[in-house]
DNA sequence: CTGCCCCTGTAA
DNA sequence: TTACAGGGGCAG
């Protein structure tokens, strides 16, 4: 489920729970999400510890707390909502902490694909790896854009969703941004003109801004983001069905063997 | 670069 | 039963 846009509403909701709290214990229900520490190392590093900020870096969510960060990646299924305490969790919950509030935060995630992890201010760097401009930061501007789809062979799709250059872009809005910028999302990034990168720059601020905004919302209705239609995509997952700018049928391929949706009549 | 893997759920 | 799912790491 989550690219930048639901993140970053997950991290609101994360923040609301957290703030003025501390952290009375962590639980880890599937071990595997924390490896290599150990579910009791975990619930070491953090019991006991004051809640500081929420940081979001593309998909990635820092919880900040007095001496040490908590780094979670929702991956797919991934999100977290608070619960009264002691946590009714679902099966499907890989984790949960405890708060001094009564109320516990609870990181569901029903593919379990999700990881968590304690470190160090300074060991953060190490768990998140080389990792690109965040798309909503006011740092990615069109120029710095520009210079890194110009130093890219890969294909402009592909190019968007690499995370070490531009993180945040997933699989839907990275289609729906070269849509709205009338790219072919094949294209080599290094042959793109910097007139249309500029326009896909713009493009993809105001997509992830709008999506940010009704995520906001749709998050805070009960059930989620799963409820109902929150995004309206113009190409993603809608083969087949004519593209709302030139009625021509969106066609679906493969890149890195990942589906792609596009219109091959207004994509160029 | 491709293909496979992690895992569960849903739809064709 | 198979294919596919909004992510990412790894091996070849």
């Amino acid at each position: 489920m989550p690219e930048l846009p639901e993140v970053e509403a997950v991290c609101g909701a994360a923040h609301r729970a957290l703030q003025g709290r501390r952290i009375v214990s962590a639980h880890v229900l599937r071990r595997r999400i924390c490896a290599p520490q150990s579910p009791a190392q975990l619930n070491r590093a953090v019991a006991g510890r004051r809640f500081q900020a929420v940081e979001r870096r593309g998909k990635n969510i820092l919880v900040h707390l007095e001496g040490v960060t908590v780094w979670i990646h929702l991956r797919m299924t991934g999100t977290l909502y608070a619960v009264a305490s002691p946590p009714l969790c679902p099966p499907s919950a890989s984790a949960y902490f405890v708060l001094d509030d009564g109320r516990a935060l609870v990181f569901d995630d029903s593919r379990g694909l999700g990881v968590l992890r304690a470190a160090t201010r300074e060991g953060v760097a190490g768990l998140l790896g080389p990792i690109g401009l965040d798309a909503l930061s006011p740092d990615f501007t069109s120029e710095r854009f520009i210079a890194l789809a110009g130093s890219t062979r890969a294909a402009m799709k592909n190019f968007l969703m690499d995370q070490r250059r531009v993180a945040g872009l997933g699989n839907i809005y990275a289609a729906e941004a070269l849509h709205r910028a009338g790219i072919d999302p094949r294209r080599p990034a290094l042959q793109v003109s910097r007139m249309r990168l500029v326009r896909l720059h713009a493009a993809i601020v105001r997509l992830l801004e709008e999506a940010t905004d009704s995520a906001r919302r749709a998050y805070r209705r009960p059930g989620g983001f799963s409820e109902g239609e929150w995004f309206r995509a113009a190409v993603y997952g809608r083969e087949g069905l004519p593209c709302p700018r030139c009625r021509r049928p969106i066609r679906r391929t493969l890149q890195g063997g990942r589906s792609t949706y596009f219109c091959p009549g207004c994509q160029h």
